[in-house]
DNA sequence: GTTCCAGTTCGACACTCATCGATATACAGA
DNA sequence: TCTGTATATCGATGAGTGTCGAACTGGAAC
């Protein structure tokens, strides 16, 4: 365990001596992150997460309230959570008449995929 | 309020209308929903997703007073985040004298990002 | 017009989160 | 033993979140 450390014996941190291996910056910047930890948060909710699963394996357009009865909030909640979902530019939405349709914007996703693999 | 309901019981949506294509139930169930999600919250601040990206990048295990000057925020702060990751899996840790060692576990990062793409 | 109806927004609530300074813990060196 | 250092935890605080019912909005149909 710490056999390497008894090998270091004078000071507390030696000169030239580190705890370890000098760090690099991180890869992606600050608002990368800020853009990708936007993406990861709306997706940090197992309703959100669902209904992104729902609306990417549907080709078209899926009406609310086809969405309505998945889930076992009311409805209210349920706008509340596609809007976040919006809010991060993960779903995009359409009205026609009474109905409005969601659709899942590949793009947001994909740049976290991207980093994630 | 409900009386609509025994006036019209039929064809408010006409037989044979519908908003839109029948829709099939999420594919991952409501526990590996959970699951991602945790692991996405976990992702869904800024520093935490840098920290990650840093954990990931450096092959070996990272010492946490190397992660200190990276980031403008307080050590304590660091630490919460830090417990964050751990809580959800995603890094473990590892005591060696007086620093804490730091290292990404790839398979909660691995599942997220299987169903991503 | 009036009356429904799907969906959004509002107001409130309890809960969680990110952050800090202060404190505690655990260990190394003397 | 005592001192200093690296990290974790505590306590507090202000901001944000998920949830609901109520109210509102904009179409559609009568």
């Amino acid at each position: 365990m710490s056999v390497e450390l008894e090998l270091v014996p004078k000071q507390k941190r030696p000169a030239g001596e580190r705890c370890c291996e000098p760090v690099v910056y991180p890869d992606v910047d600050r608002a990368q992150a800020t853009r990708m930890a936007e993406v990861a948060k709306a997706l940090g909710d197992p309703i959100r997460l669902q209904l992104v699963d729902v609306l990417r394996k549907h080709a078209g357009k899926v009406c609310v309230c086809e969405l309505v009865p998945l889930f076992d909030i009311s409805q209210p909640t349920l706008s509340h959570h596609l809007g976040k979902l919006r809010a991060a530019r993960i779903v995009g939405s359409e009205r026609r008449g009474l109905w409005a349709y969601y659709y899942v914007d590949p793009e947001p996703l994909e740049e976290l995929s991207g980093w994630l693999s």
